[in-house]
DNA sequence: CTGAAAGCGCTTACAG
DNA sequence: CTGAAAGCGCTTACAG
């Protein structure tokens, strides 16, 4: 009945003994850079040891490698929501590299909530996280400057907020492509789905955005709302009866989804009465039964190079933030 | 410029050198059980004791912790993809469970591929996970039962495969309903779009479904496909062209939307000429432009009995799997 | 090339 | 009630 024990793993000193060698020895060889590895044992005695150690399948103790050398190898990733196909995207770019790095990542949500940010954040560090990486830093730049000041460290992903080395979409670029997308197919009258104002996304898509009409003189009107499709669909209905906009731009897919319900409620037809363009194209965008017309992100590359940064940040350097290009995705949903 | 040296933290003996007593009635104190710390120290000097690991910011080292108690109060969580909304919601009932426990965890996306599930855990093994949740069991068992061979304490979650202890949705019960709604709209001729076939939750989800039709003396068709978008697609599409049924049940979410679409194509009205239903009820299915019929899975739910039942497990005891139930959202996509 | 020793920060029998 | 000691599994100066 009862489970067996399972046997202990192999150590260091299992192996030394095994080989006649010290531990010492075996650590070098073992875990040492190969120059290490190279310099503490002649050829035989190392393949020796690497044997032993194969035959014993032995692994080093992470905890008691961490406990001494002061550095857990691990990265804590904090997110405003993991089912949100965004976040969840930029959190495989981000485990993808760190394993590549032989770093351990673990996710948190924080709910955009600044109470859970700075729960999670002091889990984090008391799980000795040699740095953090932040989806969810809110544009008011107080809880990162905290950070900053206490000298942890960390980089940005996704939002940037203050001078904190961040990797963000240019999503301001972004959002004046959908503008001069909009403004060929010759919509003057357009309307944009802000999102929550506290996130660089949602207020660069959309500054880019009204930028580029107020270039041609025209003003957008503007509605914040959550990042998903409910949201959408209560700001695009507000559109649609206070302004009766051509085209409206969601700054999230999401959104988006959501106000093709809404203009479809209105009795309208998304992409021949009223255009509907999103953000991020994630893999629904294309396959929805009006396709959506999406400005694509580079979800995983951002989460991708946010870990090399924080690499650059833990060798005590004060890198550069980098900003991915968009690129647009014009589809049914602004056929005209 | 370079980042200031961050100080080091406080540690027991720091305490304890403050406080004037041994590090061990510090460590009883502060980090052992209400017994444990009353018989420890007098009301005053744990008072003192207290005090200044307040004053400290004192957080016990879990790498220490970790290699002394020889656990790690860490588990590993396998799924085939986070960027998967139902994966991501299982995942964060587990990390709510697992927070709950002083419990930490971690995810890493297998694809659903054998060689990455090998990998995975082996990965996490050598970070010394004191037990496994899968995501991603395959059907066949093989996996699993060499796991259970290896006697590492794990449970299931969303699938089951042999004998394994399992949370899953009753998603036998759930094919079912969807096939009693179908069966009183009068719908004679149906499909199911049936996902990966090592999937139990496809199984039996199309078994659920078909052996209602076949009480009724009705066969459907059914036809394998990715749990995504485009296999949904693709699948519907054979589906209406072969045997041109006029309901399909797609066993997830994301393949129904990609269903919705080939209706749409194919000239047909879904909801009216073709009904369609999927299954999870994912947050995106009430707010489709067509919003979506589909059988609800307490996902976040899973999540968290998964995590309770490993905790069982890790006891030493030998649980019984759990079948959660599932229930049925009408809406439009089956208007008729 | 190889070893002996100290120490990272904890817990926990053992002793009083 | 409190302390002294051993040890978890590593790494890394130091010495030869």
């Amino acid at each position: 009945m009862g489970r067996a024990e399972r046997k202990r793993p192999a150590t260091l000193r299992t192996i030394a003994q095994s080989a006649g060698v010290d531990i010492s020895t075996v650590s070098r060889v073992l875990n040492g850079s190969p120059e290490d590895a190279a310099r503490a044992a002649s050829r035989e005695t190392a393949d020796a040891i690497r044997e032993w150690a194969a035959r014993l399948d032995y692994r080093p103790n992470p905890h008691a490698k961490s406990l001494r050398t002061q550095r857990s190898n691990l990265v804590g990733v904090l997110v405003p929501r993991l089912s949100d196909v965004v976040l969840a995207t930029i959190y495989e770019g981000i485990e993808d590299a760190a394993a590549g790095h032989g770093l351990a990542t673990f996710v948190m949500n924080s709910h955009d909530r600044p109470a859970e940010q700075r729960a999670r954040t002091e889990l984090a560090l008391s799980r000795r996280v040699d740095g953090l990486i932040l989806g969810d830093a809110h544009h008011d730049g107080e809880f990162t400057g905290e950070l900053a000041e206490r000298r942890v460290p960390f980089v940005l992903v996704s939002r940037h907020a203050g001078e904190h080395p961040s990797v963000t979409c240019d999503d301001y670029l972004g959002g004046r492509l959908v503008a001069e997308h909009f403004l060929e197919l010759g919509h003057r009258r357009a309307g944009v789905i802000a999102g929550e104002p506290f996130a660089s996304t949602g207020i660069d898509r959309t500054a880019g955005f009204a930028d580029r009409y107020r270039a041609e003189g025209l003003e957008v009107a503007t509605v914040h709302s959550g990042f998903d499709t409910a949201g959408g669909h209560r700001a695009a209905e507000r559109l649609l009866t206070e302004t009766g906009p051509t085209a409206i731009f969601a700054v999230n897919d999401f959104a988006a989804i959501g106000a093709l319900g809404a203009v479809r409620d209105a009795g309208l037809r998304p992409g021949i009465d009223v255009a509907v363009a999103g953000f991020n194209d994630t893999p629904l965008a294309a396959e929805l039964p009006v396709p959506l017309t999406s400005v694509r992100s580079p979800m995983h590359e951002m989460g991708r190079r946010a870990l090399e940064l924080l690499i650059t940040v833990l060798n005590g350097q004060s890198p550069e933030s980098e900003r991915l290009a968009p690129e647009l995705f014009v589809r049914a949903s602004t056929a005209r």
